[in-house]
DNA sequence: ACGATATGCAAGCTGCTACTTGCATGTCAA
DNA sequence: TTGACATGCAAGTAGCAGCTTGCATATCGT
């Protein structure tokens, strides 16, 4: 499993996770038209290599069917951080 | 203003904030000792530019006294995180 | 004032990371 | 089956991040 706080650590990463936040179980090609759309340049094996980063990680599922693969985002392994630093609105004192 | 993301990729600026969340307060040599006693085989100068990086990303306030420094550890940065993919145990659904 | 202590600054080296390029694989439609 | 489409794989390159090294600065005790 791969380190959290590294796969974070890239804008376009983090562009990513952004995207499928607005829109679960995109396509690889269609996160990538969209990417481009928002001023990204990055190209489709830049992206690739992000993803197998961000899956690496448990921050994105990857399930493939047919031709394409359908990208979806986990936020649970961002959990880990709360409890290692206990922050946040919530996690505050009692 | 630094990137919170890139501050917190390095393991051992991680461990740097979890001394500081275990004991405020700390002077750059108690830090490094305590790094030392814990595997960390970092130089202080590491550590002084580990601060450097941790102080531009707002992780971490350093005030200075006579030659000594303290530092302390500020994790209100890290609630962007939570803001941006709303997750953890609390900013469930509603 | 002088030495010891605590930290700051800057240049150079190294390894990793993101990116590109080119090709391979696999799936669907006709 | 054949061609077009969606993705995978791998090697090579460039830039940056973390580390070291050496010296400079500043503060405290005596």
């Amino acid at each position: 499993m791969g380190d959290v706080y590294k796969a974070l650590a890239d804008p376009t990463r983090r562009a990513i996770l952004d995207e499928l936040r607005d829109r679960a179980g995109q396509t690889l090609f269609e996160l990538c038209t969209r990417l481009l759309g928002k001023g990204f340049t990055s190209s489709r094996q830049a992206i690739s290599q992000h993803l197998a980063v961000l899956e690496d990680a448990g921050l994105v599922v990857i399930r493939r069917e047919g031709r394409y693969i359908f990208i979806d985002l986990d936020t649970s392994p961002l959990q880990q951080i709360y409890e290692r630093w206990g922050i946040g609105p919530c996690a505050s004192d009692t």
